[in-house]
Parts: C-alpha cells; sequence; structure tokens
DNA sequence: CGAGTCGAGTTCCTTTAAGAGACCTATCTC
DNA sequence: GAGATAGGTCTCTTAAAGGAACTCGACTCG
C-alpha cells in the first residue's frame, strides 16, 4: 500500500499524524494513558493483531512518544510508558474523545469521563487565546502563515489559494 | 487490507477514529477549514490520489463532517464546506496541530498560526475543568468510566484491569 | 524433573486499500 | 471546433492489515 509520508509536508498536523496518525494508534496511546502498559493486556483489550501492534509500539517507542521499561529484569519484559512529549498529546486524545461523546455518542452517554483531580468536575478541551485568555468558538479564529512557511505540499493557503481570511505575516 | 472498523468500540476515541482517523482525512478537513474547498485544489495541494479524496470526501458528506454544494448549477461543480460537526472537530485538529509545533517543528517555527479575532493573541488547544474554570495539567487527570461504558473491546480500563487511578462511578 | 503456561514477540499467508496515472464527460473560452 | 478546466471514474501494482501459528526463555505445578 505503500503510504504517502506526511513528514515533508510543511504542516503540522501533517507531521503529527506521520508518527501517530497510523490506524491504531490513537488507541494505543489511549489504553497506555489510562494505565494497560503491557503488550498482552492491550493487544486483548483492542483486539489488534499482535504483529500491527509490535510495530506501532516500535514506532512510538522510535519517535519518543512512550518509552520501554523492562520489569522483573533479565528476562524481556516490557512496560511501555507515555514520555513527556506523549502525554503532552493527550490534550489531542481528550479533544478527539470530546467529539466523539458530542457527535457518535453511545445512547447511555459518555463510556469514559475525565476529571479534574483537585475539584473533581468534568476536564474538557478547549480553545483558549493566551493573550486575552478567553474561550475562542470556532468562528472567532484567523489563520495567518507563520515563520515556518514553506512552499511544498500541505501549504495552499499559504500560496494564497485561500478563500480564507488568510493574511501573510512573516 | 480490510481494516477493522472501530465503531462497537465502547470508546468515543475509536468512533471518532472511525470517521476521521484515516489515512488522509485530517489533512482534508484542514484544508476545508482553512478555504480550501473545491476538488482539484485539496487534490493539488495535498497531493492526494484522486481516487481516495472522492472516497474520503463521501465519507465525510455521508457522516455529516462536511456538506456538498453545489454552485454554478447546471454542471455538476461542487464546493465542501464544514458542517457544525465538521467545525466542533477544529478542536481536536488544533490539539494536533499544536503538538505537532511543540515536538516536530520545522527549523523556523509554525508554518501556520492560528489567531484570535477578537484580540489577535494565538490560539491553543488547552484541557479546561468545567467546573473550577483552571487549566488542567496531564497529571492532575483522574479517569472513571462513565454512564455509556459497556464490555467489550476498547474497554480494559473500565473493566478493572487499569492500574491506573481508576474509579468505577455509575 | 518434566509438562504446561505465560509474556512478548516473530513468521507466514491472504486480502484489500493506497498510490500512480490514464481516461471520461460536460461545459466554457477563444 | 480545439483546447482548457472541474470533478470525477477505471485499471493496475504494491504493500499494509488481519488472522493464525510458531518461538523462546522464564516460571510454576504436581
Amino acid at each position: 500500500m505503500q503510504r504517502t509520508s506526511f513528514s515533508d509536508f510543511a504542516c503540522s498536523v501533517a507531521k503529527t499524524l506521520d508518527v501517530v496518525g497510523e490506524w491504531w494508534t490513537p488507541l494505543i496511546l489511549r489504553d497506555v494513558f489510562l494505565g494497560v502498559t503491557k503488550f498482552d493486556l492491550i493487544q486483548q483489550d483492542l483486539g489488534i493483531p499482535r504483529k500491527v501492534l509490535a510495530e506501532r509500539l516500535s514506532v512510538l517507542v522510535d519517535n519518543g512518544v512512550l518509552s520501554r521499561h523492562a520489569y522483573r529484569d533479565g528476562r524481556t519484559r516490557h512496560e511501555y510508558h507515555l514520555t513527556e512529549k506523549g502525554n503532552d498529546f493527550i490534550t489531542a486524545l481528550i479533544a478527539m474523545m470530546n467529539w466523539g461523546d458530542r457527535w457518535l455518542s453511545e445512547p447511555n452517554g459518555p463510556p469514559l469521563q475525565v476529571l479534574h483531580s483537585g475539584c473533581g468536575g468534568k476536564v474538557e478541551a478547549q480553545l483558549v487565546c493566551r493573550s486575552c485568555g478567553e474561550r475562542v468558538a470556532h468562528n472567532d479564529l484567523r489563520t495567518v502563515s507563520g515563520p515556518g512557511a514553506r512552499d511544498t505540499k500541505g501549504t495552499a493557503v499559504v500560496s494564497g489559494k485561500a478563500s480564507h481570511s488568510m493574511i501573510d505575516v512573516d
């Protein structure tokens, strides 16, 4: 199937997908986040083919998203944990979960809830403005090309083809 | 390759991936969000095989993420736009973009910036507590099984296998 | 002490989606 | 009436996904 690599797109979404965008990968990260850290447990939980799981775990370790720890050393027994890089991906994972909860929900409501351990309230991914601190709605967004813009694939907007509110800024 | 459908997982991440998790799909949504709304422009921008693009667009329209509008009618000329459901996915898309910006960045910085059209500040996806309104770090999260929890695939945690801070709550 | 089990993969085979590119059709444009 | 253009469809090849069996070195049960 020789899947196209997104790594040379001048687009951070593409680069992200190149690392964690493959089939099964976000679900593996979800399991590790929730504390399912061993090969066989992940395999049983997801029903993923063992070959695919082995390969995905290697890719994630190679990319620094997961770390592989031997336990009961001597033998090859491993646990997988999120690195700092992996933990930072949780925001995206929860954003996807929220969307599924809202638009594709189970009849009885969300299967899993994420809570703030401080106050016990429900946690949600939101768009927030770093200047004024306000929550931002999708129709209050404006996109501009950043300093790293290049003229390659995934840059239609940057090269001015967009009908959208694009302004060049560098 | 007969890809496993995630639709019957009791997990909103899996359900989300079932709709928008395929190779290319998030990039198509990114382009539509940025104002690249026509078949040929998306195809040229991404370099995606035409057959794959046609199929992905159909899936997205069928699932209510995109809407297909005829323009200059008489001929079949279409534009694709985000529906409310599609717009709501932007949060997840920006979360992925942020992660790519932070961990896989271009030498010169982010290729694209998302700004608050009100104040012009940079917009970012964050985890926020709906009770206390505070920003939540990944190590301040606690997960509990929600009302829609079922005992199928993708529920290792819910059925108590997790080493994590899981508490049953229904 | 030998048989069975378990974790963590690896190997092999079949099916099928992705990728590349040619082809099609209806309308404008010159 | 000869391109050009938009929006696809068709065909072919290759490689990834899915399924299942096999490996290999500890343990552990009787």
